[in-house]
DNA sequence: TCAAAATTTGAAATCGCTTTGAATGATCGA
DNA sequence: TCGATCATTCAAAGCGATTTCAAATTTTGA
């Protein structure tokens, strides 16, 4: 079914059909709703190709990740809410996957080529992120989540990360700790480096030293963050407390301890970044988990609804989001053992 | 930079153009030569939508995804394996949610219409799957991550999730357990009726009467496991075994035996279905856990190659693939207590 | 009542590509 | 040497929508 059946079924010409359809004041409302009438019962729909070669717009927002590696818990929910608020738009999410960096890059550049995206969305960003100067370059429309610090302007929402550490450190070191270990992301990562930051601020306000051995850069997995906290757990003296960078890490941090024979809430405390999955609460684990809390899937609605804002001609510049960090504390911290 | 520029760059026309960069064996090698060699340095790429609507194929496959919870970790690892074969042929994927089965149903009927995509994915099938049924009706090609029951013949690829309930099963009540409680997936759904069958079948081997408290449909999640779980070891005579459906479901199961003051591995066993999370090894459980296994990720690879291999043309009636599952043995399941 | 303005419709151009059918010039065979 | 064949190129017609510009009809106003 082609527009052009559409209009001879209708005894009229495209024109009048494609503008009835698509809302046009200069069509008689009679004729409107014959054809809306018509266009439903026959199940008409544009042909996308057709429309987008016409409007120039492709219909869909594109989403680069990098190693197959990156579409894990976090992506997901990322994208469930993403998707949750494009799909109201009739826009949907492009999904490529790339081996690296390189690669990743030339997808950019083949997504601006072949106009297959009308804006992309960018994460887990570097503090000076060469692919935001990319697109830049390319003049593709991009909102970021997470920050980084290249020259110009651009589009972004990111969670206070300085913040959130700050306090949940302060709170540890407030219940007398003095030896708290840090399982972080991966360096160079803005994300990582703002929490670094916020750590060491808090520890420095209190004149705690920094020892670099309480220290790892990782990926969030439950496996490598076992292996870094079972190491940790083997200083002398040992750390009293964990930060986890999240929940997978948390898990592995438990076991960890869990493994050293001692008791997490009470020998050991720890206090998770929770990115609130649905299938994994931080309320419901034992103990009960505290954590710095911020819904990466309400992340994900909104910065649909930035990008839907800068398509709309909205300044990048006027598109920042900062959002505040709860801070939920449960049985798995409590006063340092003596 | 279009293919008309880049014809007029070259000085020549735009068909001899575009023959020379899609392979066409009527030109001369020279200019072939001379104009990928241009093409590459002028970074050339043909319009995506243009391309398309000139050859009426998308160079897109779609996924639609039932209420954004059905964006879980098993369909990330999914996606992750279907969109590392996709991106080495230059098709992307469409990601669509939707909210409810209505919604789900017309999203397939404007993907139809609308010629968005090449083909579609299908998961989590019913026993008899309208949306396959419709898919049929609509002419458009499908690949099923699952089976399901209707007329006609149409590609698939799924796990014998029967024979793999069955050996768990069976290898439990070998280790003397009777009372063996089965947490399964939501009913109707083909993969939970399967198993529930190798589960029966396990029993009635071994003239074991079955217990309806013993069973439970539901999500996957960590949550409604822990549930459902705590429930059925306030049960007398408690079940001395567990069948988890997925590692999200153990973990609960794990956080109810615990908090039942028992030992997993010892009081309890279980054996959990493992579908191989990057970020949640089943071996590095404490205890590591007994799970049957397979990837759920190279499912989606393979998928990916099976739905290339029906838009190049073959028969549907002949591509079908039943995976076996690993039975892999470690701590969590033992002898039944005495 | 009749020209001007407003309303409603349609023919044709356009988007950027592929592909058909024709044209050109070079090569071949007798 | 000359028509037939082959290799190479191109002009133009699609693909199915939107949109410009013009035409037809109706309404308005003096």
């Amino acid at each position: 079914m082609r527009l052009k059946d559409l209009a001879e079924h209708l005894g009229l010409s495209q024109t009048t059909v494609s503008r009835a359809l698509n809302g046009y004041p200069e069509v008689n409302e009679t004729t409107r709703l014959r054809v809306a009438e018509t266009a439903a019962r026959l199940g008409y729909r544009p042909n996308a190709s057709a429309l987008r070669l016409a409007t120039g717009r492709s219909g869909a927002i594109g989403l680069v990740l990098r190693g197959v590696g990156e579409l894990g818990p976090h992506m997901s929910e990322f994208m469930a809410g993403m998707s949750g608020r494009m799909s109201t738009e009739e826009i949907d999410i492009l999904l490529i996957t790339v081996d690296n960096f390189q690669d990743e890059m030339s997808a950019y550049r083949r997504l601006a080529a072949s106009q297959k995206v009308d804006a992309i969305v960018l994460h887990s960003p570097t503090l000076h992120d060469a692919r935001a100067e990319l697109l830049l370059d390319l003049k593709i429309p991009f909102v970021m989540h997470g920050r980084t610090n290249i020259g110009a302007p651009i589009a972004w929402l990111d969670i206070d990360n300085t913040g959130a550490m700050e306090r949940a450190t302060g709170h540890l070191l407030d219940l007398g700790h003095r030896r708290i270990a840090l399982l972080n992301g991966v360096k160079g990562r803005t994300f990582a480096e703002h929490r670094e930051i916020g750590y060491l601020a808090a520890l420095s306000a209190r004149g705690v030293p920094f020892d670099a051995a309480l220290m790892g850069n990782s990926l969030f997995t439950d496996e490598v963050a076992f292996r870094m906290a079972q190491a940790m757990l083997e200083l002398r003296p040992r750390p009293t407390a964990f930060l986890a960078g999240s929940m997978m890490t948390a898990l592995g941090v438990f076991r960890a301890i869990r493994q050293a024979g001692l008791v997490l809430g009470k020998d050991v405390s720890m206090i998770a970044h929770d990115d609130v999955f649905p299938y994994l609460n931080a309320d419901n684990m034992y103990p009960s988990m505290s954590t710095t809390r911020s819904s990466i899937r309400q992340a994900g609605m909104r910065i649909a609804e930035l990008i839907l804002q800068v398509l709309g001609g909205k300044p990048v510049a006027d598109v920042h989001e900062l959002w505040p960090v709860e801070l939920v504390l449960r049985e798995s911290s409590g006063p340092a053992p003596q």
